[in-house]
DNA sequence: CCACGTCCTTAAGATGCCGTAAAGATGCAG
DNA sequence: CTGCATCTTTACGGCATCTTAAGGACGTGG
């Protein structure tokens, strides 16, 4: 929607003092900002004025956080980055599942939280640049063709079978942000039950093998424990 | 068609909310947008207006979306992008060989939908306005001249069966680009049925004896394991 | 220091797909 | 009708792939 030269950002923080910092922190890097403190009005700010990303924090006073995800995934991708105090383990995964794209625990340093937006910034304008013709995808000596339906790693074709190309490619389109292993195994089986978990990790374990520099310290698949994987963009 | 300055999109959305997003947004790139929110008046609407690109829910309330895709499709080429909530991969397959262009799942963003909306449009424009196509194909050893209707390997013709060559021009025509089973037996028989997949398994072999160096192990013509086939360029 | 949970790693067994040959069915020309 | 070319069907061995299970590494909290 707007490309402009500054990326608007909405906060959605209760607690004054947060929002003070990272509303601060933000607009001293150039981000404009925008800021409310209940869901109500951050659905409403995010329908009248389309912002580049979202900081939201699940612990609202009105709507739960979660709700407040899937009404503006329902017809938005824009970026949410959610903000949660450690006591909300499990409903940060359940933020990453309804479709927010990254987290933050507090407490966190701005410098994090800034990097953070970046990531999540630029991802998502790859996204909406890349038309239906950009069938391809390069991170590091990784490449993919969608279109021909396989990877390539310095240049040399990888032999990657079905579920493990299927696991990449998931991977790949959603670089830089956090998958749940739920959301994972949705997407490769369908249906998805905790044996499913089993398979993942050895599924993890062999693309590993064939696309990482060196496999047992891996950089692009990195894990988020007791939460799931991300691909890092090098 | 009707080529003029403003192209005219047809909306098939029952979704009023993001019927609305989607009109105002498409109205505000200069597009003429008639909204419907059945599959009824889809085809109604496509058979009286005739309009330069469709936009199509797959949810509808009475018809199922596919079924809208090939009544289109018997008489029209128009583009048409198709919108879903389902990520099911099976779906996607099943739009896209009813005769659909395009893929977009819930939810997604404006820029991504007004970039797929310009590049359908191009291709269209595009496709209608070249005449002429290539009449041949080289690849390695292997010539195939359409015009003529045979192939040859190191210059020597080759005796292909009508299957056979109907095969090896599928595979040239979409070189570097993997044919799922199911499209390559639609493709040749109209109809498939599972039992073709049998057959299918068969000419690939006795294809590979004619045009492969070592049949055994194949090089142009590559298979992808519960997936398809592909010809490789050499 | 130990108990616990999560993740990593490996290897073996089960499953299903693919390649292959050969026999049977079909269609067409003479 | 007969022979030939082509296509379809069947059957089976081999192998790629997936699943499952078990043990080890690592960090965390009691």
């Amino acid at each position: 929607m707007n490309n402009a030269a500054k990326p608007r950002i909405l906060l959605v923080e209760d607690d004054l003092t947060v929002q003070n910092l990272v509303s601060t922190a933000l607009d001293l890097h150039g981000y404009v900002v925008s800021k409310v403190c209940n869901g109500q009005a951050a659905i409403m700010d995010a329908v009248s004025h389309g912002p580049s990303l979202i900081m939201l924090d699940l612990g609202l006073p009105d709507i739960d956080g979660i709700e407040v995800i899937t009404k503006i995934r329902s017809w938005s991708a824009v970026p949410i980055i959610v903000i949660s105090a450690r006591t909300e383990d499990s409903d940060k995964i359940a933020a990453l599942d309804a479709g927010a794209d990254d987290y933050l625990t507090k407490p966190f340093s701005v410098d994090e939280l800034l990097a953070r937006v970046r990531a999540n910034l630029r991802r998502s304008s790859m996204a909406s640049s890349e038309s239906t013709e950009a069938s391809t995808f390069d991170n590091g000596p990784l490449h993919i063709d969608y279109a021909a339906g396989y990877a390539t790693k310095d240049g040399r074709e990888l032999s990657l079978t079905p579920t493990e190309y299927k696991l990449l490619v998931l991977l790949a389109k959603n670089v830089d942000k956090v998958l749940t292993h739920t959301f994972i195994t949705h997407e490769i089986w369908g249906t998805s039950w905790d044996s499913d978990l089993a398979s993942l990790r050895v599924f993890m374990r062999t693309l590993r093998k064939k696309i990482e520099a060196d496999p047992s310290h891996p950089k692009m698949i990195q894990t988020h424990m007791g939460v799931g994987s991300r691909m890092q963009r090098l």
